[in-house]
DNA sequence: TACGCAAATGAGAATGATTATCACTTCTCG
DNA sequence: CGAGAAGTGATAATCATTCTCATTTGCGTA
C-alpha cells in the first residue's frame, strides 16, 4: 500500500498545491507556514482548506504532528515505518528522526509504579549541524 | 531557598485558595479545573486571577506544565530537584515522576546527526495502577 | 460523454483558551 | 499616614482552529 498525501481521499488543485508546499518547505511547518507559502502560487487555498488538507495528510500518515511552536501546531513529513520521534532545529526547522528512547523508561514506570504506558510524546529541540556552524560564524556580531 | 507557591511574589486570599486547590486536586489539572474547584469556596477568584496565579506558580517552580488535555494546558505540582518527566494517568490524572530517559537519545542525535539538544519534551500517558484495577473490574460492563 | 452525488472549497462566523486593559483595592514599607 | 507597587476582576481583545453553508468539482457509472 503506497502512502499518498491524502490517502484514498479525493485530490484537487488546492490539495496538490498544499502537498507541494510541504515538500518544498522540507522542514517542520505550521499551518500558517503553508498558508504563506501558497499565497505566492497561482492556485491559492483558503485557510479552512489548508486546515482540512493538513488533517487529511495527518490522517493518511503522510505527515505527523511533531510538537508546537508559539501556540501553533507543528507538523513534518512522516518518514513512515518504525516508531520514532523528532529532533526539531529551533533555528531552521529541520526535522531529524530519532529512535524511540522510551522503551526503558516505560518499562521502568511499569515496574516502579505499576503504570501502564499507552502513549507518549517526545520532541527534542536544539540546533542542527548547519545552524550551529551559522551561529559560530555569527558569534560576536551582536544583534 | 525554600520554594513557596508564589516564590517571593505577594500573597493574597485568592492566591492562597488557588494554591490550596492545587494541593487538594493532587493530580494533573488545567486552569479550568482550578476555576471549578474554587467556585465552591467562599474566597472565589476571577478567571484572569487564576491564570495569573498559575503563571506565578509555574515561574516560582512550584508547579510545572506537563502536557495538554483537549487543548487546555495541563499542570502538576512540581517535585522539585532533579530533571525528570511525567507519567499522566489518562483516567484519573495522577502524575508520576519518571527519570529522564533522553540522555542516551540526545547523545545519539548528537553523534549521528550533529544535532545539539537544548530542550526536550517527554510525557507518558497511560493508566496508573488504581485505574487499571478499576478498568478490569468494569470490564464487560459495556459503555 | 453526460449525470449524480459525495467530497472539497471558501468566506466568514463561531468557538474556546489565553492575554491584555483599566479602574479599583490592598499590601508593604518608610 | 501616604505613596507606590502589586493584585484583582469584569470584560474586551487576540489568535489558532473549527464550523457553516451555499457553491463547485472530482470521479465512478450508465
Amino acid at each position: 500500500m503506497r502512502i499518498t498525501p491524502y490517502g484514498r481521499a479525493r485530490t484537487s488543485r488546492q490539495r496538490d498545491t498544499i502537498a507541494e508546499a510541504v515538500e518544498l518547505i522540507g522542514a517542520a511547518f505550521t499551518v500558517d507556514d503553508l498558508v504563506c507559502a501558497i499565497r505566492d502560487r497561482r492556485a491559492g487555498a483558503g485557510v479552512a482548506t489548508v486546515y482540512r488538507a493538513v488533517s487529511a495528510m495527518e490522517e493518511s500518515g503522510w505527515i505527523e504532528r511533531v510538537g508546537s511552536r508559539e501556540g501553533r501546531a507543528l507538523y513534518a513529513r512522516c518518514r513512515g515505518g518504525a516508531h520514532h520521534h523528532h529532533a526539531v532545529c529551533t533555528s531552521c526547522g529541520t526535522v531529524l528522526a530519532t529512535d524511540c528512547p522510551l522503551e526503558a523508561a516505560a518499562l521502568s514506570a511499569e515496574v516502579e509504579h505499576g503504570f501502564t504506558v499507552t502513549a507518549h510524546e517526545v520532541t527534542l529541540y536544539g540546533l542542527c549541524r548547519t545552524c550551529q556552524v551559522s551561529e559560530n560564524n555569527a558569534a560576536g556580531d551582536g544583534d
